[in-house]
RNA sequence: GGGGAUUUAGCUCAGCUGGCUAGAGCGUACGAUUCACAUUCGUAAGGUCACAGGUUCAAGCCCUGUAAUCCCCACCA
């Protein structure tokens, strides 16, 4: 192979992945193995962070001997991270790219440092959306969900989704992620579902599982309960009306008092006995009245009660009271209750369990009953004749009208109040009375907040830790059921022979593939719902790593659980719960939360913006590498943050650098090495060894290959290491842009600018090679494939990049590395007062002249190629031309004595601009706090400072005097 | 009402343990061009670090307060 002119990505990903995929070096190395009999496998491991392979003998030497007894059998250099699984049913957003990246690069990065690296890909049936998605696929079919039995409905759903799957994970391929897709887990998955059931029932054993008639939220068009987290709140326009309910005399009703029920687990409608109409006050008297407001007068008919505040004077002998329930002959009582607020309204709240959530609570605390009025198809049952079978909205009017010809309805008001909707069809959700099956989340969440606030998960960013302990703390019951098809069968069973008046009414079972099932002689009928997928989703790294009761698996926890931080409730808090109750250990070690990617205008990307970004778009047309570097660029944790191509055309052009780089450094290897040479870097690798078997191969502190002949290659060498450096300590505290960053200037600003540039007149053939190795696996994270490119053109390489080792510290002489940094002042210098001076191509024209100056002397044909000036020379006799502005030089830039002239002016303001940074060096040094007080060592590069400046000053000013 | 963030160059963002003469990319201006790369090279301009106090020898960073923007949770009869 040949390098091309530029780096077309196009021309080599495809075929690069197929060849990483079909040598299998996304395989971990580590297989999990049984527990001994004494049990304690576990507890035998180190503590271990290999997010911290730098500090020297982790990674090399001894192999952890995890269990004397089980050699070869290592317990650490395991690197563990699942993907948040994707919808099989769609395609990849922006976000996945992110998240991508982001977890591509840390399993690279720990690949490379020769750990274990696992990274589990995932598909998510997405219970809802894809329910939601395939009930709209059978509507434009002319069909609705009502026609099939659930079975069906699952089936036909499994079938949609295969056809849909596959252009995922080709997607996922395509953005490099180095999963290991024999791994690949779904769903909806045999051991996902098993291991679901089984979590299920230890709680159901545990008396943790509850089936509780509970006010839910509930989609009337989906026919579906959510969980809290689900419910969309939006502030919304709405009236709230004034109603008057007429008092009854309370001995008149003595003898018809609604009695209170206690709320039975199972009553849902338990009504409470109509009464005769009986005379009133003049319902036109407020007097006789008491007043309510109600933004959903059409629930009149479930209330149960009016409620008024226990310190409000006003209604102080109201209570106990009855009142008659408008457009009815039902009676319901006064009662106090926090609940009612003296300050809004009239102070008197209309109690309705059955349809709001506070009422439900007043309701539970008062044991009133619960009349449900409204039906799960939106209708009114429950009520009077005339009102039976409207629907809410109908009745809402119906009621109106009514109550206004009785004279009842005494005003309305225009208010602003917040409504739930549906988060995925905006329908306003109609508060439900329904029995559904909860998890009690108390004992759970008491576990995790305490293993939190140990500190045994690490937060990036660290504020998020917290925010989940606050959300824990008011956490209520989980309710886990939904009554969608597309799911995990929920494994309930509920008896249907009424006969066996012993046997519970509620049985779990596996059986969840049948519809009925004997056990024992009674017959029980399956439960129809399925599991909220955050129930399911909960066991992710469980089941992902395969964790077991009877193995030790050393992926287990994982290293670290990286996901949106909008899900940091819906998703992390409940792996942490379940994970604790499951394992009894914290499902992960370290969290990394991203925020959403905007637009480029810091604008949320949605369809109907239009400015939706499509990752695959970006890969198309730039490449992987180029969308990697770009989603990177300015991302910290946490934050929601701008996008846009540009940052990807930057990228691109980094890829496109390297590339370049390479052929170049290539192109000097070849006319200038021969064979023998580089014979020498290649380091002891027989060709056939497995890549997995060459993580582990020792690591030894080899000669260096090459040797370092002047002051650049030195410098380049300790820029290199600090590159190094830096990235190890960036990806250990998941500063991804910053790696980006450093890598990015070291290999354009330093390694091309400066070190290539001085190879085009010294060329050192073994360290060209070495370094340019270096930054490639440095660079190997982010940019996976143009560094694999490159590395399978090359010929001193060899395998693949992507299990390269990960390079050692460079070889340097520290003290000629600093001198080239003088040399660079130098330069820059030159180059800058070239281009200061008037005309074009001032480089080309004069010449250079030095006084006494080695660093010049000996440097003169490396200051010539980088400041491309055609001539130095000594000077001799007495100065002439232009006097650089560098305080320990004696150089002259040889300049016409007319030209130097009309340098004047920005001579002057040179000096100018030199004696204000004196000024303030001066004013430090003035202060005695600042001598005393402050450390020697930064007193003293004060001191040095002013002597610097104030002999440049002195030297400007006679060249000034000079001209 | 409770909680969490953000505010630094025209734009998008870094700035970690206080030592800063505040950085990067993009954009802008000027210049270059056979010799790896115009997806290039060189040079430069551009900042009241939101505001007001305080602590400190020293504050973009720590403390107190203010303002603006945003997110989450709860409530809204």
């Amino acid at each position: 192979m040949t390098f091309a002119k530029s780096y077309e990505p196009g021309a080599y990903e495809s075929d690069i992945y197929a060849a990483w995929e079909a040598d299998g070096i996304f395989e971990p190395t580590i297989p999990t193995y049984p527990i001994d009999n004494d049990g304690n496998g576990k507890d035998d491991r180190e503590e271990e962070r290999p997010e911290d392979p730098s500090s020297s003998d982790t990674l090399k030497g001894a192999r952890p001997s995890l269990r004397s007894s089980k050699e070869g059998l290592p317990g650490r250099h395991a690197y563990s991270i699942v993907m948040p699984p994707p919808n099989a049913n769609g395609n990849l957003h922006i976000g996945h790219g992110l998240t991508v990246a982001l977890e591509d690069s840390l399993t690279r990065y720990y690949r490379l440092r020769g750990l274990s690296s696992w990274y589990i890909p995932g598909a998510d049936h997405a219970g809802f959306e894809t329910w939601v998605v395939y009930e709209r696929f059978l509507e434009k079919q002319g069909h609705t969900r009502f026609e099939f039995s659930r079975d069906e409905l699952y089936a036909r759903v499994w079938d949609f989704v295969a056809e849909q799957r596959g252009n995922m994970e080709l997607q996922l391929r395509a953005l490099g992620a180095s999963c290991d897709w024999d791994d690949l887990t779904f769903t909806l998955d045999e051991n996902v579902v098993d291991r679901v059931y089984t979590t299920f029932e230890k709680m159901w054993n545990d008396g943790m599982i509850y089936r509780g008639e509970k006010l839910v939220n509930f989609c009337p068009k989906h026919q579906t309960a959510f969980a809290d987290i689900e419910v969309e709140h939006k502030d919304e326009k709405g009236t709230l009306w004034d109603i008057a309910y007429e008092i009854v005399d309370e001995s008149e009703s003595e003898d018809s008092r609604l009695a209170p029920s206690r709320p039975s687990l199972r009553g849902s409608v338990a009504q409470s006995a109509p009464l005769r109409s009986r005379t009133v006050s003049n319902p036109l008297i407020p007097d006789s009245s008491i007043i309510v407001s109600t933004t959903r007068p059409e629930t009149l008919f479930g209330d149960v009660a009016v409620a008024v505040n226990p310190e409000d004077e006003r209604y102080k002998d109201l209570v106990g009271k009855f009142v008659k329930l408008p457009l009815t002959d039902k009676l319901i009582p006064v009662i106090t209750d926090e609940h009612a607020d003296p300050e809004y309204g009239t102070g008197a709240v209309k109690i309705t369990p059955a349809h709001d959530f506070d009422d439900f609570e007043v309701g539970e605390r008062h044991s009133l009953p619960r009349v449900q009025v409204i039906s799960e198809d939106g209708k009114m049952i429950n009520v009077p004749e005339e009102y039976e079978g409207l629907t809410a909205t109908e009745c809402r009017k119906k009621v109106l009208k009514d109550l206004k010809e009785q004279g009842l309805l005494l005003g309305e008001k225009r208010i602003e109040h917040s409504v739930a909707h549906c988060y995925k069809c905006g329908t306003v959700l109609e508060p439900m009375l329904k029995e559904q099956w909860f998890v009690d989340v108390e004992k759970l969440a008491t576990t995790a907040m305490s293993h939190l606030e140990k500190g045994e998960i690490k937060f990036y960013p660290e504020n998020k830790g917290k925010v989940l302990i606050n959300y824990l703390r008011g956490l209520r019951d989980w309710n886990i059921s939904r009554q969608i098809p597309w799911g995990i069968a929920i494994p309930m069973f509920r008896k249907i022979d009424e006969a066996a008046t012993d046997e519970p009414d509620w049985i779990f079972d596996r059986r969840t593939n049948l519809t009925e099932i004997e056990k024992g002689g009674v017959r029980y009928v399956r439960d129809d719902d399925t599991f909220d997928t955050w129930f399911s989703s909960a066991h992710w790294p469980i089941v992902c790593t395969n964790w077991t009761e009877e193995n030790f698996n050393p992926y287990y926890p994982l290293n670290v659980m990286e996901t949106g931080a909008d899900i940091l409730f819906a998703w992390v808090a409940r792996m942490i719960m379940v994970g604790l109750y499951v394992t009894g250990e914290v499902p992960f070690k370290e969290v990394y939360l991203h925020g959403l990617v905007l637009d480029e205008h810091g604008q949320k990307m949605s369809k109907s913006k239009g400015n939706v970004i499509n990752p695959m778009d970006l890969v198309a047309r730039y490449g992987s590498d180029a969308f990697r570097l770009g989603i990177l660029r300015g991302r910290s944790a946490g934050m929601n943050q701008a996008f846009s191509e540009n940052s990807v055309i930057a990228g691109r052009n980094l890829c496109n650098k390297l590339w370049n780089i390479s052929r170049f450094v290539q192109a000097i290897v070849e006319s200038e090495g021969d064979s023998e040479v580089s014979s020498s870097v290649s380091r002891g690798e027989s060709d056939d060894s497995p890549a997995a078997l060459r993580l582990y191969s020792s690591e030894t502190s080899e000669s260096p290959s090459y040797s370092t002949n002047n002051m650049g290659e030195d410098w380049i060498c300790r820029e290199i290491n600090e590159c190094l450096e830096a990235v190890e300590k960036d990806m250990t505290e998941y500063r991804f842009a910053e790696a980006v960053e450093i890598l990015y200037s070291t290999i354009w600003d330093k390694y091309a600018d400066w070190f290539l540039e001085s190879q085009k007149l010294f060329k050192n053939i073994e360290l060209l090679k070495e370094t340019l190795k270096t930054l490639l696996i440095a660079m190997h994270p982010f940019a996976p494939f143009v560094t694999e490119a490159i590395w399978q053109n090359l010929p001193w390489t060899e395998g693949f990049i992507a299990t390269a080792k990960w390079p050692a510290r460079l070889d340097y002489d520290p003290i000629s590395a600093e001198e080239f940094e003088k040399l660079m002042v130098v330069v820059s210098e030159v180059r800058g007062t070239l281009q200061a001076l008037p005309g074009t191509n001032n480089a080309k024209k004069y010449g250079l002249l030095y006084d006494n100056d080695s660093l010049v002397q000996d440097n003169e044909f490396l200051i010539k190629i980088l400041t491309k000036v055609p001539e130095i020379n000594s000077l001799n006799g007495a100065p002439r031309g232009l006097r650089l502005a560098l305080a320990n030089h004696e150089l002259y830039l040889d300049i016409p004595e007319k030209v130097v002239s009309e340098y004047k002016d920005a001579l002057t303001e040179r000096i100018m601009a030199v004696g204000r940074e004196l000024d303030a060096l001066n004013m430090r040094m003035m202060n005695p706090n600042y001598v005393e007080k402050a450390p020697e060592h930064l007193v003293k590069e004060t001191q040095d400072a002013i002597a610097e400046k104030e002999a440049l000053i002195a030297r400007l000013k006679q060249q000034l005097e000079i001209i």
